[in-house]
DNA sequence: CATCCTGCTACGGATAATGTAGCGTGAAGC
DNA sequence: GCTTCACGCTACATTATCCGTAGCAGGATG
């Protein structure tokens, strides 16, 4: 798999519209729950796939690339990913959505 | 897969929270993409198609069923698709993210 | 009946995710 | 020194998912 693309440019790059590379950078799997369990704290890569209801590392890491290079995701000195600044900002974008997910679910079941 | 597990139950809807199975939801190709193409008028199925960059119908197919069930996007009478009252909820959510991907792209220059 | 558009599906090949195992490194414990 | 352990990260075969093209049935229009 050579590297599992991680460095490909994001799909919709190419359409010069930001909005397009964001969702498909977040539209891809693990990304959104990823930045979502580093909403509190720094996480170890191994804490970090715990939370994820044990992920696979290779998709894992794939994301982590990806969000790293994207300035989302940071592995700080010392080990342990955090969110930067810019990750922080981001995920208070989602914030919102807890709220609305617990909301959603009582008028759905799902 | 009999039919692509297009009503499969959502990835973490069993462990309870349903922002996990919102983040999983939304964490699939192209349903972040279809709710912001949706997100000001409603949209034939080859409108949409056009809109994303002509994904595969069958990708889109299975995401609008899933986003249907789960009660975000509906096939209006004289067909088209549009957003419910929740999807549209669910949309406003993410409208910030429209500014924050301008600031993005001119931080990082993705 | 011949188009044209609707929502939707089949099928084969390509790509990405999963699950398990293990690497190299560095910090402790003995 | 040597083991032990956790760290970030990777290999590899299997499975799930996506893509691309083609085409269906139904309805409206001419």
């Amino acid at each position: 798999m050579a590297k599992q693309e991680s460095s490909g440019k994001v799909r919709g790059s190419r359409t010069g519209r930001p909005i397009m590379a964001l969702l498909d950078l977040l539209g891809r799997r693990w990304s959104l729950r990823i930045l979502w369990e580093l909403r509190e704290k720094p996480l170890t890569s191994r804490a970090l796939r715990t939370a994820c209801d044990e992920a696979s590392p290779t998709v894992l890491q794939t994301r982590l690339t990806e969000l790293r290079e994207a300035g989302f995701v940071e592995l700080g000195d010392g080990g342990g990913y955090g969110l930067t600044p810019f990750g922080r900002e981001l995920c208070e974008t989602f914030m919102p959505l807890h709220r609305f997910a617990e909301r959603w679910r009582s008028k759905t079941g799902v």
